[in-house]
DNA sequence: TCATTTGTTTGATGGTTGTACAACTGTCTC
DNA sequence: GAGACAGTTGTACAACCATCAAACAAATGA
């Protein structure tokens, strides 16, 4: 029953999965992208990436399925906004697993 | 110590090969496996991953190229070290890039 | 020097993934 | 409903990557 800290907002899985997602720089320039705005259209992503919509499409259902970054539709179009919380639990859980050396559990 | 600004730790490049390196799980697992004892010899993670050597040693080296583990020369025997230092730094550059709204450079 | 142990490199292979094109869904306006 | 715009999905492909087996290199010890 107890949450610890601040991992706990990280599901099962998750921590991987943002680890891929962060892995490509592409899809990394994007969380940039969308992150420097505090909501990004869909559409400013399609401008500063030459690659094709679909490319843009999957690359953004990545991040969200990652937890990195949440959908909002405004009618017609689509914004994205960056989880914050989220990015700080998985550099957080990088640094408590291997930022520093383990505790001798003695 | 006063370790400076935490960004200047790392070289052009390795931002993006720290996350490539990171983003797979066996690799992961094997820089926590490095990370949990002070020094970690070769022949442990043979033991721990069901991989054959060769394998271990591909990893061992995006580890190395990377900048996360430092290779000691035992001898026969070869160890490794997890740099706290850049994983920290690594850390720090992903909440500096996404993981707050960026200033609008007013 | 030879044999053993430890780790690296090479070549091959199956799986993953970033990408584009085309077709589709959804939304808005008329 | 028709047309236009925005985004998704399916399919296909090329590049990348994790993996292994085998050959190679390096160090130790007899």
């Amino acid at each position: 029953m107890n949450p610890p800290a601040t991992s706990s907002l990280l599901a099962p899985g998750q921590f991987e999965r943002i680890a891929k997602a962060l892995a490509d720089p592409r899809r990394f320039a994007m969380l940039e992208t969308i992150s420097s705005a505090l909501e990004c259209p869909n559409q400013a992503l399609c401008n500063d990436f030459p690659v094709s919509k679909a490319t843009i499409s999957h690359h953004i259902k990545e991040l969200v399925q990652a937890g990195l970054i949440e959908p909002e539709r405004e009618g017609q179009y689509k914004t994205y906004r960056v989880r914050q919380d989220v990015v700080n639990a998985y550099a957080a859980e990088v640094i408590r697993r291997v930022g520093k050396p383990r505790a001798r559990a003695g």
